[in-house]
Order: C-alpha cells, then structure tokens, then sequence
RNA sequence: GGCCCGUUCGUCUAGGGGUUAGGACACCAGAUUUUCAUUCUGGUAACAGGGGUUCGAUUCCCCUACGGGCUACCA
C-alpha cells in the first residue's frame, strides 16, 4: 500500500505537470532477488490505472535500460565512482566485515557519539585515505575486493529543500561515509539513484520519509558530480501507519487485522507465506486509489470521491500533510460501497457472475441483474450482493427468533389463504402481489406486521431483508407458492 | 544513545492571531421502512503540556513530553 501510494503521488503529479512518470527497476542489491516480484509490481499498477510512459513492462522509450542491473552492465556506474575518487570526494576501501563489526564495536564500548565509518574513524581502517599510496595500488593490482565509499566532509552545513517540510539542516558530522560502490560491482541505491535520476533527467524525487536522512548525502553527491544546478526537487511522503499501536504499516498487520496491505494477492516465493490483496477482497480500483490518495493529502475543500482525473487536476505536494497517517480499514469499505452504486446493476450483474458460477448457482446475467437491484443498496462489495442466497435456493430452515415470535398457531391457516390468493393472480410482479396482499389484510382485518414476516419467513427463512413483494416476484409464482406450501408443512 | 521529521475529535483531515474550530469514517439518537439495510435529521467527540511574543494564541517562537523515521557492501 505505501509503495502504490508513492507511485500514485509520483504519477499525479508528473500527469499535472505534463511530465512522463518512469518505472525503474531498482535492483542493485542481488541478494534480495525476489522472483515474480518485478510482474507483481507491473500488474499492480496496471490495475491501479497509474500507468507509466516506459519503463520495465510498459515499452521502451528514451531512457532504457530500466534495470539497474541491466544499467550495471552497461558500465553506467562505474566510471562516476571512479570520477568520484579522481576528484577526491571518495575512496576506496578494504576493510573486512569482521574488521568493520570490530569497529563498531570498540566505538560502541567506548560510548562514542557515533559508530559509523567518518572523517574521524576512517584514519584508522583500511583505505585509500589512511594507506600509502604504492600499498592501495598493490591491493587493487591484487584484485583484492573493495568498495568505495563517499568522503564526507567536516563540519559543512547541507542543506535539503523538501517540498513538503521546507529546508533541513544537517551538520556533515552527523553523516557517515556511506559505500557507493560495492564489492560485487554494483553501486549501491544511493549512488545509483543519484546517477540515474541524473541520466533520466528526472526533475523531482517523491518518496518515503524514510529517505529523509540520506537525502543530504544525495545533496552532495549531486554537487560533487557536478550536477547541482539540475538537482531534482525532493519532496518525502509521510508514512502509512499501522491501525493500531504504533509504528509503521507492515506486511504482517493486513492478515494480523483482517484486512489487505497489498494491492494484489502476494505469495512470498521464499516462506511461501501468503498476503490478501485488495483486487482479490472485491475491492475496486477506483476506491483503493481514492482512499490512497487521501491518506496523507486532501484537497482544500470538503470533497473525498475523486476520479484519476479530478486527483490529477486537485494534487499538489504542498497539500501533503505532515505527519504519518493511520491506516482506517473501515473507511476504505466505505469508499467500496460509494463506488459501487455508482456501477450500474448490469455492470454489477457481469462482476457477479464469477462469485455466482463459484457459489454454484445457476443463474444468467438477466436473472443477476434483478438480484443485484434488490440487494445493491445494502452490499460494499460485488460478493455481497449474492449473500441473499435464498434468491437462488430455497430455504433449508428458518430463522428460530422469528419463528418463537411471529409464528402462531393459526398462522398455518392464514398463511394457507394467503398462498391460494397468490395462486389465482394472474400477474405476478411486485405491484400485484402487493395489492393483493393488502386487500387480503382488509378482508381477515389484520396488520401488515402479522402476516408480513411470516411470508417472508416461508419464503426465505430470514427475519430481515429487502422488500418482499419484489423478491416474490423475481422468484416467480411457482417457486413462491412452492416454498410456502413446504414451509407451512415444516413449521405445521 | 545520536541525528532528523512530526503532534487539531477514536481515525483521516479542513482551518488559521479574534471562528459556535468545519467535513468524512466510526459511534449514538430520532424520522422513514413489514423487517434489516438504505436515506434523511440531530448528537457525543479535538487544537499534547509549559513558557514566551501579543490587547488577544489552537494558529508565531522556545522548551518539555509523546509518536515516528534513520543510524548495512538493504532499498
């Protein structure tokens, strides 16, 4: 959900603005390779609607790749690293992870501020700043592994303009001398965002608070590769929170809570644990982004149903609120409910034809049609307006509250009249039969509220439900009289 | 721990130096309905606390508290 959210604003705003949003594929950590989810990722936002101009499974255009693998490959990355170190903002280094863990260590022993590899701890490790020169050139002649990391300078001022919180100010001693460049060849994100947000000349950077902290490390990488004065604009979204307690929302909270976290049903190829997806619960499109989109931003005037387009023309970054926004699941059914009325009964008809066939009713569309006008009103989603499943069975019992309060002993009889007045009407639709049914109360001199239920009772089993006069008549004469004949036999 | 970001009804939020602090979800009540649901009407409910600045602060500033994020050869 966070992630089709960030997309969803990315992709608001660039249509607003006449830009072209971009899938990239960010893939440079190949020890987290997920098999299916790249598709997963493609067929998701496909059925959001927010879809890409180009990029990985939306056609090529003028900035593939759209790997960063595949971008590795090409040797894009490389040479700025490299570029990097001729300029002397980075350097390489050799260090172990056993060297690096007994580093943090001593620092953390020695309750130092900070347990990172800095201006002040990089004297003492091995790299291309604290060996000689003739010993570096050894080791890299020796293809020992090394990475390259950023020099950061001391005590500077970075400045980063967020759109959404205004400037923030960080010392550069608080920041650490992050790796670019890996081991294994490929950058790392921070160096392969910089570069290829650069190549791709993508003008603003949308994402999760949790990028704010680098964000000045990205400040500097852009003014050390020269690129400053075409620095994209930053702007970092607020976080999605869980319902309850605290924290940010995570896979485990959906099916913890009853309800989904992703867009689509998600098998973890890994654990093989599954995760619900909206598209699968029933949910439209339309109302998961609708409710995305007002999770963290809101238009100045009082309106919460949006089509894309209206969201396109309403979305600016500086309505995007501040602070982190707790998930409500109950508001999204609301927002279900809202779309579906909007669908006309014929639409709905066809949705429910799948849930109909799986429930092993025979029915047609026609016939689904008419279920749906009686049932639509009180359904959020498209698999609800089949719960009243005596439209298409007849009942296998009858609901006992109803049957201890409204059954009496002379109900048999009446309602035994009541069927023969319904046998000899030669219409059967709702109108009829309802004007039957109140000249039949004239005539024994009783309340709609003694009879009523009963008939609704015969006729469904249930104590509650829409109007009975229309349920009569799209269940037809035959089937109607067929049920009350067996329901007054059962209830004698 | 350090750094950064934040804080208006239970939740999402509008607002903004003087307001009856508005809307939506949820909840409660009444009306409508044969019933349930729908619909309509109404209601409960919020500016975290403390200092400033000011004639006046929920709004501006500072501090505190609380919440969150980051602190990997992950993104």
């Amino acid at each position: 959900m966070g992630g089709v959210r960030t997309a969803l604003y990315n992709y608001l705003f660039a249509k607003k603005h006449g830009g072209d949003f971009i899938l990239r594929i960010e893939d440079t950590d190949q020890t987290r390779y997920v098999p299916g989810a790249e598709d997963y990722i493609i067929e998701a936002l496909k059925w959001c609607g927010i879809e890409p101009v180009e990029g990985v499974g939306f056609g090529e255009g003028p900035h593939a790749p759209y790997r960063q693998s595949a971008r590795k490959e090409a040797g894009v990355y490389r040479d700025y690293a490299l570029g990097l170190i001729e300029s002397g903002h980075a350097y390489y280094a050799f260090d172990t992870s056993e060297e690096l863990e007994e580093m943090r260590t001593r620092l953390e022993a020695a309750k130092a501020k900070s347990s990172s590899y800095n201006a002040v701890t990089r004297q003492n490790m091995k790299n291309s700043l604290s060996l000689p020169a003739d010993e570096v050139q050894k080791r890299l002649d020796a293809g020992e592994p090394y990475v390259i990391r950023i020099k950061i300078p001391r005590n500077e001022e970075v400045r980063v303009k967020d759109i959404i919180r205004g400037w923030v100010v960080v010392n550069s001693n608080e920041l650490d001398d992050k790796v670019l460049f890996k081991s294994d060849g490929m950058p790392t994100y921070h160096l392969a965002n910089i570069v290829d947000d650069y190549l791709m000349k993508i003008s603003h950077v949308i994402r999760g608070e949790e990028w704010l902290p680098s964000a000045p490390l990205h400040v500097l990488l852009y003014r050390y590769l020269g690129w400053e004065d075409v620095m994209p604009e930053f702007a970092h979204l607020p976080l999605l929170l869980k319902p309850d307690g605290n924290g940010k929302l995570s896979k485990r909270d959906g099916d913890r809570l009853g309800f989904p976290v992703f867009p689509l049903n998600w098998t973890d190829p890994a654990t093989g644990e599954k995760s619900s997806g909206y598209r699968e619960k029933g949910y439209f499109p339309e109302s998961f982004i609708n409710m995305l989109a007002l999770l963290g931003w809101h238009s100045s005037g009082n309106q919460e149903l949006f089509t894309m387009d209206e969201l396109i023309s309403e979305f600016s970054l500086e309505r995007v609120s501040k602070s982190g926004a707790k998930f409500d699941p109950e508001k999204t059914k609301w927002f279900n409910q809202q779309y579906l009325r909007q669908h006309s009964d014929r639409d709905l008809a066809e949705r429910a034809m799948v849930y109909a066939t799986a429930k092993g009713y025979t029915t047609s569309v026609d016939h689904l049609e008419k279920v749906v006008a009686l049932t639509k009103e009180r359904a959020n989603f498209v698999e609800e307006l089949l719960e009243a499943d005596y439209l298409f069975v007849a009942p296998q019992q009858y609901d006992e509250q109803t049957v201890q309060k409204k059954w009496k002993p002379e109900s048999a009889a009446i309602l035994g009249e009541w069927k023969d007045q319904l046998s000899a009407l030669a219409t059967f639709d709702a109108a009829s039969i309802e004007g039957a049914f109140k000249s039949f109360l004239e005539a024994k001199q009783l309340g709609m509220g003694a009879v009523l239920p009963l008939f609704r009772l015969l006729l469904t089993g249930q104590g509650m439900g829409p109007n009975m006069f229309h349920i009569a008549e799209l269940l037809g004469k035959d089937e109607t009289i067929s049920r009350m004949t067996n329901g007054i036999s059962t209830l004698g």
